[in-house]
DNA sequence: CTATCTGCAAACGTTTTGCATCTGT
DNA sequence: ACAGATGCAAAACGTTTGCAGATAG
């Protein structure tokens, strides 16, 4: 894959899979669920390889790792500025994308720098009404 | 302790340990701080009773557990609506008691019935600068 | 050619569970 | 008295690690 080329990370076929899986991937999935995905087509594929690419992915900058899951890291292909609405019954997990200024005043942030911020929406989902 | 007849669950000592273990408390502290700190005055005792009795306090909403740590749940005994500014270094957690109106427009929520949210700031803390 | 990746299995840290005993109400 | 709590040990779960063999560049 061309688009990929540029990773610098050595493209083998598991992590090939692993990132066409995740190409576009709105599902905000888990490692285990891109190990079942990947299992499919590689037998033998293990959650060595699957963390192993996720950290170097991570490490490039084009996956984060997201706390919305209090028991498991979900992982987010998409890395631009968004925020995330969650289902408090089912978990399910949508993308929010719209910028909110949210300045701290000085009195506010204990003296921390402050750099960024990421909101996590909840509320119930179409499904679960 | 009078304060804590309320809540309707059985008041053994290890419990009211924990209470008042918590009781103020802002640091935010993971199951393992608060074993480690009742286990000064009871040395019998175990995580069973630990997360027992997080598990009864989130019930009666006198707790929050907090995802704010990748790693492990930490919990917070004030529920009042608040969010948390977190150290990108060293993962120390300040409460940010400052509200925000964030309203979501229909085309923004993907049909969720939206009922609240939780900003995670973050930055660099005074120590780790 | 060699730095890096894969796959297996073992280890890890956190959280949960089963169960016999004990205790607050 | 008894519903429900404790404490222990074992298990479950997600994640990480060590290492021998394989492979992308």
């Amino acid at each position: 894959m061309e688009k990929y080329r540029n990773l610098q990370i050595k493209l083998t076929p598991q992590r090939l899979a692993i990132l066409s899986y995740l190409d576009g991937n709105t599902s905000h999935p888990s490692a285990d669920d891109i190990y079942k995905e990947v299992l499919k087509q590689f037998p033998t594929m293990s959650f060595a390889t699957v963390y192993n690419t996720l950290e170097a992915l991570k490490n490039k900058g084009t996956v984060q790792e997201l706390k919305i899951d209090p028991n498991k890291k979900r992982y987010d292909p998409d890395v631009s500025r968004h925020h995330h609405i969650v289902c408090i019954k089912c978990n399910n997990i949508d993308d929010v994308h719209r910028d909110f200024k949210l300045d701290l005043s000085e009195d506010l942030t204990s003296g921390f720098e402050l750099l960024g911020n990421n909101i996590e929406f909840y509320g119930i989902c179409q499904n679960c009404k």
